[in-house]
DNA sequence: TTGAAAGCGCTAACAA
DNA sequence: TTGTTAGCGCTTTCAA
């Protein structure tokens, strides 16, 4: 029913045969400036464009790369996306982003296809749920070219680039602990992630810096990382009905930040009097919060960039790379009200 | 250097032909159940999977659908693709998103590089620069199923999903109206886009309603839609910089709605005590925002999950389609602190 | 300078 | 029941 214009309409309508046509087309040495001339005329005239499919099924390659996050609807992925199409895009690759929605399932769909789809190279961030990585490391091993960046798998060896998600975490509870505040409970994603394991030591070394002990009880996992919200008024409703209740919480996720600040909401919370706040998302608004929301910011669009520049040297690199590298990249630490302890935040 | 298994491989290791590993694949009457056992036993066990790009090739078609919006990081269409998504991974179709930028150029070229990739239909939300429809204009009479939805085209005759526009910048305006407030600018996105002429139209309809004459100073667009801030910072300042400041102001979408808090925060001023909001906005947090955020919501991911249900039916149907239906959903006024008259604010 | 033909992975009409 | 072959759109030897 959708018939596009192929090699062959040109062909026949100015009685030429396909391959003259196609060297017409592309480049153009062996040819007569003549014959050129006529065939991109009439290609330009009947708008044709050659069908991208049948170059990949040729070529073996496809000019694009496929992303893989868990949603879009995420501030951080959103950035990051941006980043990676600002790339590929000047370097003439087409981009084609899916979502997993933190289910382990929908990742190995999504990576499958992608793959099978002859994209050149895979940008990953893992999902949540993610334990198993056979279903990529099948594919680096049949030389696939893979990034990964932020949620990357240690047993993984490619180019990584990630946020400097310890240190990220060690200011944010540092900077509670200089606020005055001692009792600092710990929200973050699914324990097996690269980044709350990170999170999660930047978060201890800060309190052994001050010597203030972990306390187990007071750390608290959202395997769906906020994307359901139902999961988030639960955590938070155990960390503040605590016997010995938490003062400020740490929170180290996108939406797991904006999640919880709804959940203290619900549960009739004041923000920082009653409980504080630091959040780790990249939302533009968070200085529109009431209070405003003190925040720890990753460079994700820098993040997306350097990805897909490593991804797309990987791809055109002539010999296999073995010499793999792990980018980090520095966060920082925006300081508003919700991490300001007693007076001063009345005063704000 | 990236070599997927193929059926040839299992012809060759199991010395059939290719097209009896191919039956055995698919289907498969007309087949031994032994060979077919065999084979499907060795590609389960090499992880066989079929290369959708010669499928797509054969078949021309590829069970997916392209969606083009301006941006992921955008709470409506972040919303409207996971409906889309819903449906579209239900009925086995992939789904590939690629973004405008609000971009006529960008939009183009992803048009035309998800139609040449044959997609099998498009689900289309125009940029807020686009005036020329010629290429979509195109595709549509070649026979490419096209749905339109949020920002439509009025000159291409097929579905359309839209929200009830009109009606819901009627309800905020007469809301605002309601709460006291008289000056009411409009804050808005390009005026060529349908979004902007609905809404701008139920604007006018309330302002009608209660004898408040139009005052064409009071309207602004954001030729980007609020993507760009320093467009809206512009905007906002001229506002209220008018001689007859208003009192409050509609502002008519998502990323607009952010971005005029952030700019008369800029500006020093207090919402809704020197001027009030109302907002057209898909976000999640607008309950956080200090004040809490008046808004329109859009049933965004119903509005995908619709649109995307149309273009299914349209890609299936046997015999062309020429009775096209505009389906038009509610939107929700949620009415919050940024709206409310003096006094009123004040005890919140 | 041009054309014929093979092949990328797969399916389907036709033969055996 | 299985194999052979042509063809989807394109590029690329090889021949002419």
């Amino acid at each position: 029913m959708f018939e596009p214009i192929t090699i062959k309409d040109i062909a026949k309508a100015l009685g030429l045969s396909t391959s003259t046509v196609s060297r017409a087309l592309r480049g153009g040495y062996e040819i007569s400036a003549e014959t050129k001339r006529l065939v991109l005329e009439y290609a330009e005239k009947i708008k044709y464009h050659p069908n991208p499919i049948a170059l990949s099924l040729k070529e073996r390659r496809s000019h694009s790369i496929g992303v893989v996050v868990c949603e879009v609807a995420n501030n951080y992925f959103s950035q990051a996306i941006n980043g990676i199409e600002s790339i590929a895009y000047s370097r003439g690759y087409h981009v084609i982003i899916t979502q997993n929605h933190e289910s382990f399932d929908l990742e190995v769909v999504n990576i499958q296809h992608l793959a099978s789809r002859s994209v050149d190279g895979l940008l990953i961030s893992l999902s949540s749920e993610t334990q198993d990585l056979s279903h990529i490391k099948d594919l680096h091993d049949r030389g696939l070219p893979i990034v990964f960046f932020d949620r990357v798998a240690a047993d993984i060896e490619t180019h990584k680039v990630v946020a400097n998600n310890y240190k990220g975490a060690f200011e944010a509870t540092e900077h509670l602990i200089n606020a005055g505040f001692k009792k600092i409970a710990h929200l973050t994603n699914s324990p097996t992630l690269s980044i709350s394991i990170e999170r999660l030591e930047g978060y201890k070394a800060a309190l052994r810096k001050y010597n203030i002990p972990f306390n187990a009880a007071y750390l608290r996992h959202c395997p769906h990382g906020g994307m359901i919200q139902h999961e988030v008024e639960i955590a938070v409703n155990e960390i503040v009905s605590l016997p010995d209740r938490p003062d400020s919480i740490f929170v180290a996720g996108d939406r797991l930040t904006t999640g919880c600040m709804i959940a203290l909401k619900n549960c009739g919370l004041k923000i920082p009097t009653d409980i504080a706040i630091t959040g780790f998302t990249n939302s533009d608004v968070a200085g529109l919060f009431d209070p405003s929301l003190t925040t720890v910011r990753q460079p994700a669009f820098k993040i997306g960039q350097i990805a897909t520049e490593m991804l797309i040297q990987l791809i055109e690199s002539k010999r296999p790379v073995t010499d793999f590298e792990t980018k980090m990249l520095e966060t920082e630490l925006f300081i508003r009200n919700s991490s300001s302890h007693g007076i001063t935040s009345i005063i704000n």
